[in-house]
DNA sequence: ACGCCAATAATGTGATCACATATTTGCAGG
DNA sequence: CCTGCAAATATGTGATCACATTATTGGCGT
């Protein structure tokens, strides 16, 4: 389950690649993106990444500003709250509204994410880290046909996506006990209420800490702006690499 | 506060003016939508009326099947109530985020919509019906600033506006208590567990019966479908008019 | 008359161009 | 060496065109 390439048309292939690019935080908070650039660095053409961009902006991934700019959204500790309360609220329930059509296959699919995403930690691979995660999590949403949730949730995970991030490349994952195993516990028991708790002490514990240690870091959590003095000349330092 | 008008972009117009007309049901479900159609209709190119439905797309408020066509969604029992309960979660846990925030300005704004509901609903306007009731929950959702509820709940309404239309048309509104004034009582007292209350036995009251008095229409929910022989070319029947 | 099939029309996608405007650069003045 | 202003560049928006694909129409064979 690669890239899940040879998409229909070429807007597609762009939005899915911007897409999985932010969710999985590879494109920096504050780097600025612009619809020429992104289209040569694609090898496609203006259009494709006009509608791609469109549409991420319409999913909160990114934000258009009036003026001339588009970026991914700063992140700041009240909306950092709310992103999270919103993921729990909706994840929480949506995880038992799928409870009910999981089946054997959902859990050892989710199993198998599990283990990746173990994999991913030992290695202190992000990516892929970040990829197995929320492939965990949409597999035990998706058990659910026709689901409205989904997509909400996706949403927010494009919110929290870069921040998540930053966090695990400044401070690294801290997770004490595994609150997957104790979600497929409770989903092969059917015990609904196991089931909820479990999914809402897996997204408070990865992240609440993060939240608070970065709560100290510069106020922006972005990129500098390049604002100040207009000489600024010297060199697009696009990241300090410490 | 009409309709805002004067946006700074032609896409954002068009964007603004399906919207609402999605929310308000002003199109019925099934309803084909094309590009150049709708460009010609709103008198402009049809370049904004493509970013406008691919953004609308983005919003889960209109469906564009892979053949070529674009429609709204069609409503299943199912994905009804799957509505129904994301509706449920992500609004009462925005109304209770938003209470700390809710000041007396923001009440009487709320008491202002609710008037207008009133009058609506003996005028028999289902328009200004579900315009007023939107605006009554956004504006208490919007008391808090930078709320990602916001655009996750709006995003509901756009999949729910047409159902909603196509059930008050049908079985008319059928309000025995006004929850929209315990509410208001509870935000006043910063009654939390009242204000979750009322908010979600205001989704549930309006909506349930339409439910499942809708259930026993047709299937589909949404216009002929046109299918069968290629014979129609008698008329192109967009509704019976019972 | 009905159903299948080719011809025609319509639609979405992508590309390129023009234009108004914001941003960046270049240069002078303090 | 820094600051302010004008030229130059870059960018988003909108319009138009070409093309492949799909839906619709008209006619033919049973």
């Amino acid at each position: 389950m690669p890239e899940m390439l040879e998409e229909a048309t070429i807007q597609q292939r762009v939005h899915g690649r911007l897409r999985t690019d932010i969710m999985l935080g590879r494109i920096a908070p504050g780097e600025p993106l612009t619809i020429r650039g992104l289209a040569e660095k694609l090898g496609v053409s203006a259009m494709p990444v006009r509608e791609a961009l469109r549409r991420l902006a319409a999913e909160q991934a990114i934000e258009l500003l009036g003026n001339r700019r588009v970026r991914i959204p700063i992140m700041s500790v009240s909306r950092f709250e709310d992103l999270l309360a919103a993921r729990v609220t909706l994840e929480s329930e949506a995880a038992v509204r799928a409870l009910p059509h999981a089946t054997e296959q959902t859990i050892s699919e989710m199993e198998r994410h599990d283990a990746a995403l173990d994999a991913a930690m030992v290695r202190n691979d992000y990516d892929n880290w970040l990829a197995a995660n929320f492939a965990f999590h949409r597999t035990l949403y998706s058990a659910r046909p026709d689901s409205v949730f989904l997509p909400l949730i996706e949403s927010l995970w494009l919110q929290v996506g870069p921040f998540l991030r930053m966090a695990l490349e400044n401070v690294g994952p801290s997770y004490t006990v595994d609150r997957h195993v104790e979600a497929l516990q409770a989903l092969r028991e059917r015990n609904v209420m196991a089931l909820r708790i479990a999914i809402e002490a897996d997204l408070r514990d990865g992240i609440t800490h993060l939240g608070q240690r970065l709560m100290r870091m510069d106020e922006g959590l972005a990129l500098p702006q390049k604002r100040g003095g207009h000489r600024s000349r010297t060199r697009d330092i696009s990241r300090p690499p410490t």
